[in-house]
DNA sequence: TACTCGTCCTAGAGCGCACTAGTAGAGCGC
DNA sequence: GCGCTCTACTAGTGCGCTCTAGGACGAGTA
């Protein structure tokens, strides 16, 4: 910087104030400075930035790799920051590396605030990091932590599933859970009330799984040993989400049962997973890009405006009926 | 920090040392410092540290979300970095935010060294980031860019496909390419010299793609376009990577063909997708961790030796035969 | 003329650390 | 008692930038 200043005949306060694009300088200075600059190869050093300013303006972002939703949501992350002018920094999740490394690093990077994309951490924890810095938690509630609260209405989109399945006729309705992913309490929640609604409340069935097409798959192998052991397969499943609803749709189609004929299969999150199924599946879209929007304006206001309280933005979730749900076969109990 | 060392008793310098993990502290103060730290809420700002050695030992990763492969990628460059006590910060490109963009913003946050997964950008500007920082680029040749270069030898996986192919007795094999996807060039390359070696010269066809599902979607739906046209399918298509590979399933099992009965459908990478096919795709795998190694062992390497010439490493690729591929149809020509 | 004001610019302090050079004191042999 | 070394610590400088306070100069106003 004191070369280009040098170098331009000018003093590196100018040159400071060219590289942030403020007024005080006169256009002919500006792009002598910007011309030096070039030929030098320099370029402002964000650590020192950041430092000499009090301010970092970058947000920090937490997901999980291989989670198709979560990259869904990245994509809608960086346009709306960039917007707000606003930096964003990625941080993952991954074998080894759990999430409060993650939010280390980014912390340690002076990010003002996190968005962590379906934290699994409790409650004590993120609260920590809520009082650290600016904190949004996506799709997962976490009661008494000071963080906002992106999420869609589960409750809805399970609803708007079940009764799907339940107007085709279907009955023996399961339900694959989602373990301790984000949103599968509520989405678990809302499947036994739609159950109980309709007046299914003995059919009613939750088997325990997560987020991935392995428990899918294990999903589709336990139904399968049941078959073989002369219990009827439900006529419907209703996954804790995308990946897996694709896992159980693999397990299934593998040993010759054919969706939607035998077996109704939805999934949740319309992740860009979803249409890409060889019949497309039925899922309960979430709008990644919406809910991107709302968890960086959360972050960006409270930041702007650090009296404000965190908040909760609810999305409504949206019933995509595809090719992987039908009719329960005929003579299903 | 100045707070910790009043309240400790000690001097900045001394805390600094104890955060940093040097000799020079007794256990006792060490101890002392660290209780006080934590009371306080003291963390060490990054950037400063940055600003203040020399050397930020961190590693910028540029990606793109929702490759697959490259996100199996970044699972494996995690671990080998913090291994060599490097920090990794991630970068995404995405509709609207372009190489160049992921770039700037690993370089302005100090990153020393690059690492690019299946870089697009032109070689001349490869070549001016690979003289500004160490550069090494996954996946994509760039010729007279000054750049390390990890890669598997596309031309040994393509041959194991299309002698896999040849074995099971196909003769009409199609390639829908890359485009300018990284390796494209490569595999289309390998395929046609294949072709050439089995005497399948006339049988020889490339189609346009890219590695996306909807490129592959897009070759299904052209094929199946000829086929109603009178002309045949072929008995075999060897898609440019997994996604692509997906596509092409996709509209094919749509449209009531068969895979493998009537079509067989290679894909390229290996990535988690590919096992998670209701028949598992038949694929060339590369290996993401030993790529991801490599890939950081190259930058680190350079940086602490800075006389180092870039290198390329040349990765074994394998076939891995699942429930995509077999016999042709009797009677296909 | 004397003044204000606006534009374009500069000097210099300070952001939070790391690091060099140095000091104080304990322990040791002679 | 002396010099010596070793450990445990400290003062002070500088990393590359931003930002506040203010200076120089010309144009407009009283």
């Amino acid at each position: 910087m004191a070369d280009v200043a040098e170098k331009a005949g000018v003093s590196r306060a100018l040159v400071s104030i060219v590289f942030r694009n403020q007024p005080g300088a006169s256009e002919e200075t500006r792009q002598r400075v910007l011309r030096v600059a070039d030929e030098i190869g320099y370029r402002p050093d964000s650590a020192a930035r950041l430092l000499a300013r009090g301010r970092s303006r970058t947000l920090g972002v937490m997901f999980t790799v291989h989670q198709t939703f979560q990259t869904d949501l990245i994509e809608g992350i960086y346009p709306e920051a960039e917007r707000l002018g606003y930096d964003v920094l990625l941080s993952a999740t991954a074998p080894g590396r759990n999430e409060a490394k993650a939010v280390e690093a980014l912390l340690s990077h002076r990010c003002e605030a996190l968005i962590l994309l379906g934290p699994d951490a409790e409650a004590g924890y993120l609260d920590d990091i809520g009082h650290r810095a600016v904190t949004v938690s996506v799709s997962r509630r976490v009661p008494g932590a000071r963080v906002d609260f992106v999420h869609s209405a589960e409750g809805k989109g399970v609803r708007q599933a079940m009764e799907h399945l339940v107007e085709l006729g279907h009955r023996r309705i399961v339900h694959v859970d989602g373990g301790r992913g984000p949103g599968s309490a509520e989405r678990r929640r809302a499947y036994r009330a739609a159950m109980r609604r309709h007046g299914l409340e003995s059919e009613q069935r939750v088997i325990p799984g997560d987020h991935t097409e392995q428990a899918g798959i294990e999903t589709g192998r336990l139904l399968l040993a049941e078959r073989d052991r002369g219990l009827a397969l439900p006529t419907a499943i209703l996954a804790g989400n995308d990946r897996c609803a694709m896992g159980v749709l693999m397990a299934l189609t593998r040993a010759g049962v054919e969706v939607p004929r035998d077996v109704s299969v939805v999934g949740y999150d319309d992740s860009h997973l979803s249409h890409l199924m060889p019949i497309g599946l039925t899922t309960v879209r979430q709008d990644a890009t919406l809910m991107a929007e709302h968890a960086v304006r959360f972050a960006v206001e409270r930041l702007e405006n650090p009296g404000l309280e965190p908040r909760e933005a609810v999305l409504d979730p949206k019933l995509v009926v595809r090719g992987t749900s039908g009719p329960p076969p005929d003579g299903a109990a």
